[in-house]
DNA sequence: TTCATACTTTTGTGATCACAATAGATCCAC
DNA sequence: GTGGATCTATTGTGATCACAAAAGTATGAA
């Protein structure tokens, strides 16, 4: 495993009124999410600095900080990397979504308007459009977004951050395993989750939230497949 | 709110082979989970670093990393603080507590083996010798571990560091709360999970746990109570 | 006294440097 | 060739410095 393979950054727009370490944390960030960093490849300061062109400490920081949201592993030699993924870990991560989710998604519910589902709908919308267009890119920074969206209506939300570390440890596998895979219309539980929040019913709710998650997994439904992408997604490491 | 106020640091000794950064970290978390820095008192780098006898870079970096845990919050002008607490808050982390920890015991279940369970008793039996002592000062920090030890028995393990990130975010006030209380001998379920974990029983465990968590909170069982505790709390700041 | 203005100090940010530890490459004995 | 020791390059850590922004303080007129 070295580190040969080049990181294909997408780079934001660095806003002047934004510090280098956000920006920097934002780009690396989205560079985990999206599968941009394989798994297990070895991180250094410098090279990163040098490939977004600032200066150490800025990186610095930022990896300090994704490592602290379980993104970024860092090992016994101080390296650090993004964690491989294994079928037991995969199954708790899973299962840790769908009882933290259920939860958030309970706890929004009395908080949840007119203007809030109108929302809903329109993300909803917006991925059933995408999906007709045969563009499948999107759809889970959408489907994330709608799930935000949902659990965000609390006002005094505190479950939120803990969820988007799980997305964010989620992420890479999912990417990696997917792009392995011929893309099939994927279908989702939002309308039925709608339809719990119009009638205020917070079980149907959990049970749509706790459907769509495990659904939305089902491409490795049984150990075999999930292996087979296990070693797919680790296999340019 | 000025920075009059001292904090009073329990310096732990530190290892050669631990890096500045770590040490400065836990110091910090201690201070922050006993409660040493009042809540809303502004943080700032070089006062830190004066006050830890290090140079300010080790303080930034375990700020962002404690921040990144939600144990600090920077505010806009990217001064750093302990959050202050809100009733409404205080329930959503109290809840949030429940759900997630009952879900980690019934994962961690079917590991606990003879020795772990041996563990488990083992921390029961030290919290009863120091509540019969009167000494309330560490039941805290050993209950904490009662909890950890149970969750931990899972070797694939993913809810813990978000079990630990509430556990820093109440914290602070439980400390705050509880010196301005006549300690009663908090009375644990912790025989009950011991007994739940003998018979496999994933339901009563969760029950327990569940059960065990919200009687630790009912110091503060009325809204009127709780808001007492909250603005004795805030008081200082 | 009160409030807006100018001045001074402090602060976070980010760059650069020194150093010990680690990793990678080279060389040599077998 | 192959395995182990040595040497070199690279890395993370931590200190120091420069700078712009923010906070705090003094000053002035009303």
């Amino acid at each position: 495993m070295d580190k040969n393979s080049p990181i294909e950054f997408t780079l934001a727009e660095r806003d002047a009124s934004v510090t280098i370490t956000q920006w920097v944390y934002v780009t690396l960030r989205n560079a985990v999410m999206y599968g941009q960093i394989l798994p297990g490849r070895a991180l250094t300061i410098r090279e990163l600095a040098k490939e977004l062109d600032v200066s150490p400490m800025p990186v610095r920081e930022a990896l300090r900080q994704l490592a602290a949201e379980n993104a970024l592993e860092i090992q016994g030699n101080r390296r650090v990397m993004v964690p491989k993924m294994t079928a037991m870990k995969f199954n708790e991560l899973c299962q840790a979504r769908m009882a933290l989710e259920s939860h958030a998604a309970e706890r929004a519910l009395p908080y949840i308007d007119a203007e809030r589902l109108r929302a809903l709908q329109q993300i909803d919308a917006l991925i059933d459009d995408v999906q007709r267009d045969g563009n499948h890119g999107p759809v889970s920074a959408l489907n994330q977004e709608f799930h935000r969206t949902l659990y965000s209506a609390n006002p005094h939300q505190v479950t939120l951050p803990l969820i988007e570390s799980l997305w964010l440890q989620l992420g890479p596998f999912m990417k990696l395993a997917s792009a392995h895979l011929e893309v099939s219309s994927q279908v989702d539980r939002h309308t039925e989750a709608m339809d719990a929040i119009e009638k205020k019913d917070a079980i149907a709710l959990q049970l749509a939230i706790k459907s769509d998650i495990r659904e939305g997994f089902n491409f490795a439904s049984t150990p075999e497949l999930l292996q087979r992408f296990i070693d797919e997604s680790n296999r340019h490491s």
